[in-house]
DNA sequence: TCAACAGTTTAGAATTATTCCAAAGAAGAA
DNA sequence: TTCTTCTTTGGAATAATTCTAAACTGTTGA
């Protein structure tokens, strides 16, 4: 990638996370272009915090905790909880779900169109639905 | 619950055990049956041990953990995926999807006949479907 | 009835993911 | 600039869960 093109995703960056009432910081620029500058993809803090070591960019693991769920908060990125040892985060919003393939821990995504839940009952009294996950549980075999 | 009723329990439950490939020691004869003994319940590791201390029954938490995973192995129990802090695991294994609460991480069951899952794509090829969990998430408001 | 083996339990250490903290550093406004 | 506020950071702290090695118990077969 040319450093025109890097420089142009990264002031698009910027205006996003302004927009979103983020400081647009070097750390948090430089992991919201890793996020969002590729398709789309679930990642770990873990993951993430290797991807941005690998691309020279060095900010601690608490700083990527807490970039990822500001992100989420601001509905940049959707967290997935599929797996309770570690929490997956994806970088598309909009209305899909997923299988979790239970041998390697992967995500793939499912189309929300693709998909749908029906008879949902009404939540208890007071209660609003926040959203409906569907996880296809899958398995070699 | 007197004796004889609470040594019965106790009976079918070593039952259930050994039918399921599990010895019937004491440890998990007491869990099995404050889990099975009264109606469908969700719990974690931490509330079972605390369960098991209030009847008396002095089991270490790594036994606990043992014998959840034991009895998720063997059909006695369903683990529920929802929060990526802790683990729940269900007593009931009959079909059926969860509201999961945010505010106070409380489960409801839906039962399994009142909602529907359409069009769940095929899997990738050479993995089968070993479950399709929905989860509604709700909020007070 | 009992020895002997394999499967279990246990306390506590270890591990893992994540959060907390207090000090040092940077962004935005005036 | 300068000030104020928000951020970042390394490292300590936490929390859930797993591991470990030694002690124990259920079961089997003599």
């Amino acid at each position: 990638m040319d450093g025109n093109k890097k420089q142009a995703i990264q002031e698009d960056t910027a205006a996003r996370l302004r927009a979103a009432g983020l400081r647009p910081t070097r750390p948090r620029v430089a992991l919201a272009s890793l996020l969002l500058g590729r398709g789309h993809r679930h990642l770990t803090a873990e993951t993430l915090h290797a991807e941005a070591a690998k691309a020279g960019v060095r900010v601690s693991l608490a700083t990527v905790y807490n970039a990822l769920h500001q992100f989420t908060e601001a509905g940049l990125l959707r967290q997935v909880v599929v797996d309770a040892a570690r929490s997956y985060f994806d970088t598309n919003t909009g209305e899909h779900q997923h299988f979790f393939c239970e041998d390697d821990g992967r995500l793939i995504d499912i189309p929300g169109d693709a998909i749908a839940v029906s008879h949902v009952p009404a939540p208890p009294r007071g209660m609003a639905v926040r959203r409906v996950d569907v996880v296809v549980r899958i398995k070699r075999g």
